[in-house]
DNA sequence: GATAAAAATGTAACTGCTTACATATGTAAG
DNA sequence: CTTACATATGTAAGCAGTTACATTTTTATC
């Protein structure tokens, strides 16, 4: 079933049936009504790759991302997938994993398949060595990239992001105000954004005159999956000695393991110990008392990120960077 | 950059170029060097479109499935996206919400994009009511459709999944043999896998003389992120003096929730209240003691679907249905 | 070295759509 | 009833590949 058919069976021409697909204006109605009629009788259905063939563009995007099965990942795709869908275009998603040449491999067949565009999704697409960045400019090279909470600097590529930075800052400085002068600060990555994040730590206790110690700071290794893993590392770091009254984390899978390391030592969350979890995920409700979790509005980055896509293929000048600012959302587990 | 260029450069035809391309072993291994060279050299990559147009396959299979950012759905995707990619196929991913008629929207979208095949991610895409489900029979007859723990018979379509019946009958009847009696069943949908959980529920009961009760099996309404709304919902049921010793789940979240109302009502886990989960997903380890969960092998199931769908695919006669068998994963959250 | 068979390569039709351009039809003013 | 202009429709040339079939080149055999 082809155009074809369609127009033989309207007793019209091709070209008439393609204006009726495509909304065009110039259609007498009852011959427009006439096509859709025999269109909805037929069941018929256009052939994208065709139509592709004609525009150059399949009205698709791709969507990279190291795991899908994150938490907070999958927020994220489920977000730009509506928003893209709602706007007329759809995605092709492809897990990345970490490591640097299966990125470049995906890429290359996203690019291959002519989506309009690559949405990357995580700040760990961008690393701190500029040589491990350079697929994402090559990247650039053929069709807009846009960037899910990582800040690179690149024509062609686009960030939307939270700043991280000042959210833990404030998170820091809130709790070194209640009153809470031995904070542990935890986190699990070295991307960019988790370097900002630190930074910020580092700054709150700084303008409050307070000395850095590196035992303060500890980064947990493991996977995201392994919350037991958290707890054990939290308890070896508290049989060893070290005096906390608060933990910042930089995720809230970080936030549950200390949850449970305080429920399984009998230590009292908020009286004794405050936590402060990062993403504001389900995690922060999985937890009696719940978390207080910093939001870094990730729905409302998604939705912009997609706002901006389509400005930029629909030939608009379009900001390269757009920046929320993260929130503290107080729950039971501080009392600042 | 076409597949004229490229013949043009090395000296030969776009048919040469073609072969080489697709792996033909009619071209002199000198020519096929040639032209692989100036390929690299150019950078250039063939149009999926075109391709797709001639092949009438662009490799690519839809993936359908109500909420990406649902945590079990997330993961299911990640392992069905991997294997694909593995077997050389791409994914595109649509998430439908839970109404029909967006579904129906949803697969539409896919067929006329000529996927392969399509995968839906989730029993709720087959309803008890049978009229529901005639969307699936029709996308069935143009491609083949693969269920993911959802079983449907009709023709063209495969499904891959666990035996929930058997799984929460024999966690169920474990409890009850180490002495607990008054079981709570929690559940919170009513798609078939969700009955069937349901009814293993009941079998197990009836198999040991225990008559069913209506307020001890009840469904909680509200979303799988609203942990807190399951916490006071039980909470609730406690108050107007409901006694029971053990909770069943039909989802972890159900669990976590039952683990908050225990904490905050200084209940102890497990030997007040013992409470079970089910999908074994992170959320199990989100408490202090961990929950013990059903697993229902969404990998081992993952995998199977995918190697089925390659099979199909490539024309050989596969089973219709595979199931697995789930298994509950014993933690600190009861003691049998 | 001629001949037949096999291997390699080329030509051109075909895929289903979009769209520039050409043509036909309709409408309002003179 | 023309003429001019707007509106509606049709024609045919792309788009970038695949592939059946035709043609040329190579290889093997006598």
């Amino acid at each position: 079933m082809t155009i074809y058919d369609i127009s033989k069976k309207a007793g019209v021409s091709i070209a008439t049936v393609s204006r009726v697909l495509n909304g065009s204006s110039n259609v007498k109605p009852r011959t427009r009504k006439k096509v859709l009629d025999i269109i909805e009788q037929c069941g018929y259905k256009p052939n994208a790759f065709a139509r592709g063939l004609g525009l150059n563009s399949m009205k698709t995007v791709g969507i990279l991302c190291a795991d899908a099965s994150d938490l907070y990942l999958a927020k994220a795709i489920y977000y730009i997938e509506q928003n893209l869908r709602e706007s007329g275009y759809n995605s092709v998603l492809c897990c990345t994993g970490y490591e640097i040449p299966s990125r470049k491999k995906c890429l290359n067949l996203l690019l291959s398949q002519h989506v309009d565009s690559v949405v990357m999704v995580g700040s760990n697409f961008i690393m701190s060595n500029a040589e491990d960045n350079q697929y994402v400019v090559e990247g650039a090279a053929s069709v807009p990239i846009m960037l899910l909470n990582a800040d690179f600097d690149c024509p062609n590529v686009y960030c939307t992001l939270c700043d991280d930075y000042k959210a833990t800052q404030d998170a820091t400085e809130g709790m070194l105000d209640a009153g809470i002068k031995n904070i542990l600060y935890l986190y699990n990555s070295t991307s960019y954004s988790g370097l900002k994040k630190l930074a910020g730590f580092q700054n709150a206790l700084v303008s409050h005159d307070i000395p850095l110690r590196k035992e303060y700071q500890q980064c947990f290794s493991g996977s995201r999956e392994d919350i037991d893993g958290v707890k054990d590392f939290i308890e070896n770091l508290y049989k060893s000695g070290l005096k906390f009254d608060g933990i910042v984390t930089s995720e809230d899978f970080l936030a549950i393991g200390a949850m449970n390391f305080a429920k399984k030592n009998k230590i009292d969350v908020p009286s004794e110990l405050q936590i402060v979890g990062y993403n504001n995920s389900i995690l922060a409700h999985c937890s009696e008392p719940n978390i207080s979790s910093i939001d870094n509005r990730l729905e409302d980055m998604c939705v912009q990120l997609v706002k901006t896509l389509i400005g930029i293929l629909t030939q608009n000048e379009m900001p390269q960077k757009t920046i929320f600012s993260g929130e503290l959302i107080k729950r039971g587990s501080t009392n600042f």
